[in-house]
DNA sequence: CAGTGGTCTAGACCACGGT
DNA sequence: CCGTGGTCTAGACCACTGT
């Protein structure tokens, strides 16, 4: 009458891993044998290993089996916060200020990485966001209208684009990188550092379906670190 | 005899919350609502709405039930790729070289950082990644021997520490962080570039349980980007 | 072809936590 | 207290893919 739980199969899992009693490169039992040998239900070790599985921990093939990979590939999770709730999270207080907000045509480059006709007109919002009243991050938004039919309703004066565009223009998709760049001289001017700092810098394009909702890059003062637990 | 998928589930609830069916701040129906509607098993209604509950996109508490998020706080995964597939996968061929090997004291706020007695010895090993004979990556590497038992036993000069541990040392969790950072000089001689370029740079340490096994500094040289799907 | 993981079902009990 | 999600079971069929 042991309750055994898939979370309990998995810890077992891991420590067959760790221990090498399942060595790397090796099968590990199918979960038809795992089942009967912890005296569970098939479901319940399925569980535990997918999820193993999707940790990059286990290799699992229909037919192959089960495997320990010599060379696992471990996956980790991050949040993509709303800045302001970023600055919260790190016991600051946040503040807000439109720079700029206008309609454009899409640059050539954009226009591209969109899959969006050259020149389509499209909403250029900049913005800072504050720290205990210091410059904390840069955001240069460019919003495709025809993707957000309440583009006009929204008012960038009082909350962000990005924070807009979470409640209000949901996303199936997109890509995101991480990259450190030197501070142009528009950075510094508005982050209030030098020319040619270091600046950690998130890029961001997201899309509903094949439609483009927006791209973004947020540009962080000096210092700024981005955790994750793994 | 439609054979309703978790797939399939998780898609019609996805359309819901994308259509306002199911607007921000409200309420879905229960799980067995859902399932007499969409004629399918609980089950199956329990595994779509878990999935887009671990992806940010729905919050679930027992009793309270299941509600669209007013500020869903999305998550995305990212793979932690040894340095050598990372090169390969950008379609350059991967080089390495060891730089140095040594058993040094832990500097104090290192010892900290991995609850260890000041002064405790750890090995320090420091190398280049190549990409294509040109330099990519900096590792700057501290190894606890108490976590490592076959760590005399590695080679550094012809595996890199990164790969040696992957395949080695497996951690149970720790924490990454993601920074940009000026070129020391060290930095600057090694990977080629000026003093206080911008520079990527990711923070790792990992554990074994409770027992530290390496913090490492990887420093990439100027124009990586890390690039992740979310 | 046949073995393995992937998934569905119907029913059941349990744990948590609002009321 | 009691409604809701969390999970387990036994059995079944299916989809993929290595041999």
């Amino acid at each position: 009458m042991s309750p055994i739980t898939w979370q309990s199969v998995k810890d077992e899992a891991l420590r067959r891993i760790r221990n090498r009693d399942w060595p790397p490169g090796g099968q590990i039992p199918h979960e038809a044998d795992l089942a009967a040998e912890l005296g569970c239900s098939r479901v319940t070790v399925n569980r535990a290993l997918r999820e193993l599985a999707e940790a990059g921990l286990l290799e699992r093939r229909r037919k192959a089996g089960t495997r320990v990979p010599l060379n696992p590939v471990r996956k980790a999770t991050f949040e993509i916060p709303i800045i302001r709730h970023d600055i919260e999270g790190r016991g600051l207080t946040p503040g807000y200020r439109l720079i700029s907000q206008q309609m454009h045509p899409a640059p050539g480059t954009l226009a591209q990485r969109l899959h969006l006709a050259p020149d389509t007109a499209l909403l250029q919002v900049m913005a800072l966001h504050l720290a205990n009243d210091a410059p904390f991050c840069l955001e240069d938004r460019w919003i495709n209208p025809a993707s957000v039919p309440d583009l006009a309703a929204a008012d960038f004066t009082t909350i962000s684009a990005n924070e807009w565009l979470v409640q209000n223009a949901p996303f199936s998709g997109g890509e995101i990188g991480f990259s450190a760049t030197p501070a142009t001289a528009s950075d510094a001017a508005h982050l209030g550092c030098a020319p040619n700092d270091a600046l950690f810098t998130v890029t961001r394009i997201t899309w509903a379906g094949t439609a483009p909702i927006t791209s973004v890059r947020l540009t962080y003062a000096p210092g700024y670190q981005m955790l994750t637990l793994i």
